[in-house]
DNA sequence: CTTGATTCCGAAAGCGCTTTCGGAATAGCG
DNA sequence: CGCTATTCCGAAAGCGCTTTCGGAATCAAG
């Protein structure tokens, strides 16, 4: 197969290859006959520019990165993919490549983001699940490199963003269980590095307060990201003197471990213990019950995101791209009214 | 930030460009003393070489691509989270690129193989979930594209792929069934232009043969991978005048909507009606109730499809790799004797 | 000390594309 | 018809790196 270039382009039609380079590309400097012309034989010959050298004349790579999250687990990937999903449907738009780099540690993920900045393949790139202090996000603006991160860190003024305002969803859980009836309302938190965790207790807690309850030390438990974590969490959580009535947890996936610490007390989530989850996964529905939970809109967020990426790159403030949307509360059956008419404090 | 680049290196050391170049690179024409100096001054000043021009100037691309399904939805994406992380760590050894490239509908993945071969910006690709006759791979083969299909097509003689034994996985379901008494055993297929789905039917048929039992086509519904069709397929099967008392489904996702099914039928899966899966998700520890599955050795597929397109690439035989791993069933709650003990044909 | 083999490095030619610059050909104007 | 403005294209210089080739310098051998 005949290798199909510029070169091979411009001889076919007696022109030169910065000629037909620029027919290619839509300079105003070439005639509508012999754009025609280039065009139809680049057709014939189903030509592609070679994305390499093009990209070393422009000097734009033509390409954003995803920075995989470090301990993803296999329950909590589903984001991950959808997050890609509509990333590259935004990236297609220009044709432009979507990168997938991952890193084992925090040490890791520094090194690889100097990679990626000074090896110069990629013009973007987009972070998930910050920390309350990210170092990745200071690397980032340290080398220029455009980048949004889908979360927030605790300085989040001076960059793009795409977040869900956990804090108010929490509140929100807080104040539908109140509702219900429940005033010991337990929460299994994520380890509060992550800002998201963070938020999410402080809107726990603020929950709390706002309904007049106490804040109790024993109705919070700090669990790792999975499902196992989870129930551990929420097991010593219910042998406590004063067991919850019902537990909020960090994540869907903590939640659904959690649900699996009631059953194994003998006790039935949605009736005894209300679970509220966060994150909306779509697993939730086949859980047993159903999961409760604050759903996150996941749908487009990576077109969002990938579409503030872009418009970033093209020259635009990061700081006018910080969208904060928010969590919305999916019941299904994992939530109900206290069963304790006695409220004993 | 001065720009550090080859030439930068050069001027700072005296060199020449090409000299620092193969010093870099560990040519043998280079002394000891001066490949020291070099080193130490990239290593001073962090220089990593610009890999586009790199590529253009080797070659090669460094890049491969993962082409995305077409339709994935939510619940079965885990999968490609996990396939992607092995795939990354695999391409890292050599600090190549993984890309993630999407169509939505067989025509765009067809143009986006073609592209993805002449545009020369990877040197390898892998699909997965083939269609029975793939018009993918006889587009890779015809652009000497190296790749890798996860899955296989019928004709898949002569090139690479990494497939897991479907046929054998379903007639050993069929057997574990078959030992708990079950005689009516339903499959909820997936659509046969899958060649997954036809081998997972295809095993089906054979185990019910193999065991002795009649093939019933109303035992056998194909529905589309996802959970509701999979509930829409168990529920009619259900309804119909002799029921199975065990149902397999082609993967995990429809399982767990004839899960759905069975219990809207006011039925209990696990005991009434037994369920087996295919995949062996995460999340199915906790459906109601766990859902015992045919569970694929996912963990380090990734890896090992990265591994054998990197060997590809570098010019072994692409037929020197075709690995068929085996399913193993991993019983959780969903399966269990036939409740029937006289056995009404 | 001369010769031939080694060792080590500089020079230069690309890789395939983009983009600037200048100039030939054509058009517009008085 | 002469002159300036346009239109349209060719030529050439990169982009930053790799790799081949040849030659200067060094070495061992005669």
């Amino acid at each position: 197969m005949q290798k199909v270039s510029l070169k091979f382009l411009a001889q076919e039609l007696g022109l030169a290859e910065g000629t037909v380079s620029r027919a290619l590309n839509g300079y105003s400097d070439i005639s509508e006959a012999t754009r025609e012309r280039v065009r139809a034989l680049a057709e014939k010959h189903n030509y592609k520019a070679n994305q390499t050298a093009r990209r070393l004349a422009t000097g734009v790579a033509e390409a954003v990165a995803y920075l995989m999250p470090a301990n993803t687990n296999a329950l909590s990937e589903p984001f991950v993919s959808q997050l890609l999903e509509g990333l590259g449907q935004s990236l297609a738009k220009r044709n432009w490549d979507l990168l997938v780099v991952q890193a084992s540690s925090t040490e890791e993920e520094a090194e690889t983001i100097a990679k990626l900045s000074t090896s110069g393949r990629v013009s973007g790139v987009v972070i998930s699940r910050p920390y309350k202090q990210d170092s990745r996000i200071e690397l980032l603006q340290r080398f220029k490199m455009p980048f949004i991160v889908h979360g927030r860190s605790v300085n989040h003024a001076d960059y793009a963003w795409y977040d869900v305002d956990s804090k108010t969803a929490l509140i929100e859980a807080v104040d539908h269980l109140v509702m219900f009836g429940h005033s010991r309302i337990g929460f299994v938190g994520a380890p509060t590095y992550y800002h998201f965790a963070q938020m999410r207790l402080d809107g726990y807690r603020e929950g709390i307060l706002s309904n007049g309850l106490i804040l109790d030390d024993g109705l919070i438990e700090i669990a790792e990201l999975s499902d196992d974590a989870g129930e551990r969490a929420a097991k010593t959580m219910l042998r406590a003197d004063k067991p919850p009535s019902a537990i909020i947890c960090a994540t869907d996936t903590q939640a659904i471990g959690a649900l699996a610490a009631i059953r194994s007390q003998g006790l039935v989530p949605g009736k005894d213990v209300s679970v509220i989850g966060y994150d909306g996964l779509a697993f939730g529905k086949h859980t047993n019950p159903p999961l409760t939970t604050m759903a996150q809109p996941l749908a487009h967020s990576g077109r969002q995101i990938g579409d503030m990426l872009l418009a970033i790159i093209d020259g635009e403030k990061p700081t006018d791209f910080q969208e904060l949307r928010s969590a919305k509360l999916v019941r299904r059956m994992s939530d109900g009214p206290c069963r304790d008419t006695i409220e004993s404090q």
